[in-house]
Order: structure tokens, then C-alpha cells, then sequence
DNA sequence: GATGAATGAGCCTTCATTCAT
DNA sequence: TATGAATGAAGGCTCATTCAT
């Protein structure tokens, strides 16, 4: 009876995504989890001390490693000189933004567990967190740059919340819609340019 | 005991948004929203048939009034001459678009539920819904302007999906954020330019 | 609104039988019987204390009636000569009997209501109270005739209660079942006679 | 607070009978059973999926072994040559028969379930069961005898159907009215006797 | 490490009934 | 006479979780 507990973890895993994928996390029974995996619903409380922990589990890995990727991404991109900063704006491109992308679509299934199914956990709010970070570079990145758009009034703090949240948005759509990953990539490198476009028109570049 | 009907609705509706926005459809519980009216759970359902019908009665008018505001606002729009659907894309200019943002501020609380609580009811994609209008509308645009976006794949109706449902994210950030209506206003105004100069880019305007 | 209130009963009659006959007693509702009468749940009170005061009054006269009708049979039989009672049983000949089975069929729903629908009321036991009637009076047939089948201990109260209530089980099996009025008659004179062979066999005459 | 799920069974069983045949199925109530078995109504589940289910596991036992009793007490009886079968018939004689109700009184609550409290449930028609298995065996009865009744028409399918339920009803009136055993032995002995002459003079042995 | 048994809290809903109108 | 509103009680059942083994 006594197992390895890593490897009872492993069968776990994929039974517990599946469960909270199909029926969202209020929805997801610990049973069916439990009887997916071929064991009793006590003996997950070994390996996770609530549902609350299995889903955090599941899906805090990938929380943090898509913000610091975020993060190390706008990092190395704010310590440039404020001139290669903004053309390189101008042109859309960032060099690290495909890493990204290959991060999402190398965790899809958390991502969609975040996306759709994460209701009544905290992470329910998991693209608000992302549209934090960003914010913030973009205020660093318009002060930098020593731009006027908020000087000006023409932009505020809070346009570019939403301005990140429509992009993180379009982003995670293409998580929903289960697109091909050659897909997404296309259609988020349009997204960029879009939004490129948008940007530009409001720093007045 | 027996007291006036619509009296007593008006006394539950308040208590069931409330629990609804506190907790969502799945967690909220018909024992609270009654004991919050004070009335028993029974007496609920001499008002809606389930919690479900509650809920959606909730929601429903709402849904229908934004949902032909936006067909009504797109056929106007669509029935203008193709170059002056042109222009006035160009110039991020709807005279009707107002009156969707006044709406929304007409039901600020209704649309809360809609998009973040909704979860378990069939409104749980209320934005999708709007976005799917939203494209199909602008598939017309394109075709009436003789447009060669995609003909060309610049575009596809995926990316107009997607973009789409980034602008719509981003204008129900400002039912999620609870900011002020004259705020609202502004921002969206803005939302729009910015998205405008996206799409002058896309369309090679 | 105010109405006749014989009036409004005949409308009630009709749709209480329905519903009893299609649920049972324990399952039907008083609001479906009310809706199907055109009126309130409450209205119903106003004509019965109680669901089962409706029941019951669909169903006690023909249970009075029926019980006085084997009351007078056997009554009008005790009365005879015991040298023509025992005669008459030989035979399996009682002028009345035809009645009895006429007053079930003028009554067919109730008695179906009263065999197949009393679980819960007062009235489930409603052969089991013929029977007892029917028992009593055989007693004195036994004791009028001066049979020797009790003294004997070929025969005892109990043995005729199972003989009865194997009897009326019987007869009430052509309600159960839905034979016509024609098939009824005819396989109850078989019946009869059939249990007529028993009861010669057992009071050897 | 976890105990023996055996030990637990044999605890809330009676329970379960008895408030069965207190109220009846459809008034019984888990939350009573529970009680009086000194656990909880959620515990319940871990034995019987539904109350349903309860009922049947209490029930189904008894009726599969009584109708197997009956199928291999006529079968044997049925590959007699017929001259014997009809001798056996003359002389009420079944070898077989107390084992029957033997049976009956090993499993006397169940049966008083089954005969008085299974409204509501798949076993509400438990005689009729048995009263079908007779009756398809009397018919083979008369055919091997090469018996006349059904020809001549004196006797029909439907009027064995009648005598087997009035047969059985009697039968099953030991068990409603707590007869002993020694009674009931007794009291179904000349009920047969008595059934027998029934059948003789319907068959004109 | 894992289990099966058990729990307590809670779920939505339905019911027969009452009562002010 | 009849109603619509409201109720209290109860219904079966499911859940995440605990705990003795």
C-alpha cells in the first residue's frame, strides 16, 4: 500500500487537471479526482491539504514562472537607453516576447486552468495580476523615454491598465480557442502590431 | 404574512445581486439571499422558478438591451456608404457608441455579475457573445469597403476575434474597476482611438 | 371571483381523481389538482380541510356505499332459513351479488383510487375492512346453519379471514386490471363458483 | 469515528426496516433511519447509493429467493407425467410447498415490506410478480394434463390470473396479519385444501 | 503512505398549509 | 368565495474533509 509519494503525485496530476479543466474548480469533485487516479479521496490529502492547495499546485508553477518571465523580459528591456527603447517599441519587436509565447504553450493546460476554470480560487484573477506588472513597466518605460503622453494628460495610469488588460485579453484568447501553436504565434505577432499601432499613436512617436 | 408582490421583489433583488457579487452564482446560496430579505428560502421561488431563473432574471434585460444596442448601432453604421464607414472608422467616430457606455452605466451592477460572476450560468461568456457580433459586423465593414486585409491575410476572422475580444476586455475594465462614469467615458474614449489607430494600420487607411 | 361553490366543487373531483390515480396518494399535489382545476392551491381549502379530507371525500361514500351494500346482502341472506342459506351457497347463487359488482363499476375510478391509491391514508386497508365484515357474517352463516367445520377445527376465524381476503382480492383484481364491465361479470361468476367449490369442500356439505 | 462497515450495516439494517415499515417508503426518512442508527444521514451513503437502493438491498434478496423457490417448485413439479401431476393436484399435495413458506417466515419483515410498505418503489407489484411465474405454469399444467377447461372455455388466462392473485393474497395475509408459524403452516395448508377444490371442480377432475 | 468509514454543513427545492386581502 | 404571498418543515443528497487503522 505504501508507495512512492512522488509517484502517486504523478498519476495524481493529470487526473486533477482534467477534473477542474472539464468542470471548473467549484465544480470539480474531489472524488472523481481521487477515483480518476485510482485511490481514495484521503489519500490526496497527503499529497495537497486542501482543493484550494491541489489547484494552487497545479497551476502556481507556471504563475510564477510566466511573471518572472514578464518580468526578466521588461527588465532587460528597461535597462536599455531610452532612444533603442522607444524605436525599438516603434518596430514592435522584442526579441524576448516569443519566449513567452513558448512559455504559455508549454504549460497550455495550466494556462487554460487559469483562464477559464480558475473561478473561486484566487488565481481567478491571474491576467489582472499580469496587467500589473506590465502597467508598471510602461509607466517606467514612458518616464524613461521621457515621453509626454501623461504629462500631457493624453494618457493616464489608468488607460493603461486597460490598454494591458485588452492585450493580455487578445493574448489569452488564443489559449481559449485552443489554437494551433504556429497559430497563435502568427496571430499574436498581429496582435503586437496592433497594438504597436495603438501605442504609437498615443506616445506620438 | 402575505405582503405586496412587487414590494417584495424589491427587496430580494438587491439581496440577490449582493450575494451573487459576493460570492458568484456557483457559491451564493438561496438561504441568504432569503434570510438577507428577510423571508424564507421557500418564499423565493413564489418569485423565480430557480436559482438559475433568478439569476437570469437578473441578467437577461441587460443582455438583450446591450446586445441590440450593439446590432442596432453596427446596422446603422452598416448601412452607410462604404467610403463613409471609411472615414469614419478613420476618425474613430460613432456617434452611438455613448449610448453603449450609458448603458452600461445604467446596469453598472448587472454587467458585474455578468462578467465576473457569471460563471456557472449559460451568461458565463457574455463577452464572447458580444465579440461574435462585434466580428461578424466588421467582416461586413471589410467586405463593404473593399478592403483587401484579407484577401491579403494581413487579417483573418481569428484575428478579428481576437482583437475583438481584447477591445471588449478592455472597455468592461471599467464595470470591473468601478470607476466613475465620467472616467469611464474618457477611458473608453481613448480605448477606442488607440484601438482605431490598430486598425488604420491593419486596413492600411 | 366568488363562485358557486357546488360548481367549483365539480370542477375540483375530476382533476383530485386524476392526480391521485396517476401518483398515489402520497405523491400528488395539491397545486397541480388546483392548477388543473383552473383555480389557487388555497381556493382548494375552502372545499376540503385537508389533502386528506379530499381524499377522503372522493372515496367515503362509495367505500359507505359498498360496505352497506354487503351489509344488506348478507343481511337480507342471514335472514333466510338456514336449510336455504346452506342451499343457496351450494348453489353459489345470491340474487344480490350481481349489485355488488354493478356499484363497483358505477364507481370504477374510486375503487381503483381505493385499491391502488390509499398508501398513506386511512383507507389503504379498505379490503382488509370488507373482509372483516364478510367474516363475521359467514360466522353466523356457520352458526345459523349449524355446521360443524369451527367445532371441528377444520375451520377457524383466521382460515376464513385469509379465505375472504383472498376473495375480495380477487374481485378487485378485474378493477385493478381494467376488464370490462362484460369480462368482469363473467369471470367473477367463475369466481365464485370456483370459491363455492372451496367452501362446500370445507363445511362438507 | 471510523467502525466497522459490517458492524455499521448490521446497525442501520433494522433501522431501516423499521422505519420502513413504520411509514411506508415514500414517508420514511433517511435523517430517522440515521438517527436511531446513532450516525449521520451523509453515512448512509457509504452503504446504499440512494434510498431506493436501500429498500432493494434490504428486499431484493428475498425476492429472488422466493421466486426461485416457486420457478424450481413448479418445475419439478411441471416434469412429472401428467398423470401424476394431476393426481398431485387432486390431492393438494406439493412436497415443496412449506419450503415456501418456510421461507417466508426466515424472512417475515422483508416480506411485510414487501407486501405492505413497497409503494413508491419497483416492488409496489410484488405479488402480481409472483402471481405471473404461477400462472404461466398453470397454463403448462393444463396442457400437459391435456385438460379441457381453457379449451372449453370454462377457464381462461385471465380468470388464472384472478385465482392465482386471490391464491397469493391469501398466501401473503399470514405474513400482514404476524401469524406464528405453526399458525400459518396450519392456515395455509386448508387454504390450499380449500384452493384445491377450487381447482377440481374448474378442471372437472 | 493510504484507506474506508464517517461527519457536519450545506445544497436547492418541494410540500401542504395559512392568512391577509 | 377565492386569491397570491408567504411559511416552516422537511426532503434526499453531495461535498470537502477528518480520523482511526
Amino acid at each position: 500500500m505504501p508507495k512512492d509519494k512522488s509517484e502517486t503525485l504523478e498519476k495524481i496530476i493529470p487526473c486533477a487537471k482534467k477534473e477542474f479543466l472539464d468542470k471548473g474548480f467549484e465544480r470539480a469533485s474531489m472524488r472523481k479526482i481521487a477515483a480518476d487516479a485510482n485511490m481514495s479521496a484521503a489519500g490526496l490529502y497527503r499529497h495537497f491539504e486542501s482543493k484550494e492547495a491541489m489547484f494552487e499546485a497545479l497551476v502556481l508553477p507556471a504563475v510564477k514562472g510566466i511573471k518572472e518571465l514578464l518580468l526578466s523580459m521588461r527588465d532587460t528591456f528597461s535597462e536599455l537607453p531610452g532612444d533603442i527603447q522607444k524605436k525599438a517599441v516603434s518596430d514592435y519587436s522584442n526579441d524576448k516576447f516569443p519566449l513567452f509565447i513558448e512559455y504559455i504553450y508549454d504549460h497550455l493546460d495550466v494556462f487554460k486552468l487559469l483562464t477559464t476554470c480558475a473561478d473561486g480560487t484566487p488565481y481567478a484573477n491571474f491576467i489582472h495580476d499580469l496587467v500589473e506588472v506590465d502597467v508598471e513597466y510602461n509607466l517606467k518605460f514612458i518616464e524613461a523615454t521621457g515621453n509626454d503622453a501623461l504629462a500631457s494628460g493624453r494618457c493616464t495610469p489608468e488607460l493603461m491598465h486597460i490598454l494591458s488588460s485588452a492585450f493580455y485579453s487578445g493574448i489569452f484568447e488564443v489559449v481559449i480557442h485552443d489554437m494551433t501553436r504556429k497559430d497563435a504565434d502568427d496571430h499574436i505577432e498581429r496582435l503586437r502590431r496592433f497594438f504597436a499601432a495603438g501605442w504609437n499613436a498615443l506616445l506620438r512617436f
